[in-house]
DNA sequence: CGCTTAATTAAACGATTACTGAAATGACGT
DNA sequence: ACGTCATTTCAGTAATCGTTTAATTAAGCG
């Protein structure tokens, strides 16, 4: 579950994507192409992350418009809390990180 | 360097290494095996993780030590700290979400 | 009804990855 | 020095991955 969730994001292009929907929260496939890659390859990493539960799928009309599935991101910030306190101990500063996030 | 870190960790073998490694705190090639797998795999999954920048090797006489690097791990739980807010806020909105949108 | 747009699927390829067994390295205890 | 244990390196092969071209589905528009 976890591990395919780390392997779909070991991709440069699908982390850009996840990264890209994050901020947007929702957008057609169309539109998070980057130029340089072709459709069906879009289409393939976009079916890689949904497989992996990552990405939901709309339909509206001919677009499919994609939103990243809160639960499978929060796996990932569950299983770093897990180890906070191991990589917490090496860096100081980084509470001062935690705390800026804890006050919006 | 992030998509890499996540590459490394999408096969399950390797995350076993690292949560255990998490756990233990360090540990011997040897000791990290899980039976059914040969020496020359893991030792290939060794250099995986190393090459990453996740793991980090002490020799001591024949034996080679591994730990985790906090840093990388560090990497993973700042990158979900960027993004907790989406998947704080939307798990407090689920209730609204299941009641607009998802009922079929 | 054709024509265009949006996107996915299918087929195929080269490249990379994950294993295996065999051999090599390096370090210890006698 | 010798034998041995722990681990890595060396071929080699099977499987998977990422991409492309071509064909397919489906909706909107004249």
């Amino acid at each position: 579950m976890l591990p395919d969730t780390f392997a779909a994001l070991g991709n440069a292009t699908r982390l850009a994507i996840v990264e890209r929907l994050l901020r947007e929260g929702e957008a057609a496939a169309g539109d998070l192409a980057d130029g340089t890659m072709s459709a069906p390859a879009m289409s393939h990493h976009f079916k890689v992350l949904r497989d992996a539960g990552i990405l939901e799928q709309r339909v509206d009309a001919q677009r499919r418009l994609y939103s990243v599935r809160p639960e499978a991101i929060r796996a990932i910030g569950r299983w770093s809390l897990t180890h906070r306190q191991f990589w917490e101990q090496s860096l100081d500063r980084l509470d001062q990180l935690i705390d800026k996030e804890n006050r919006p």
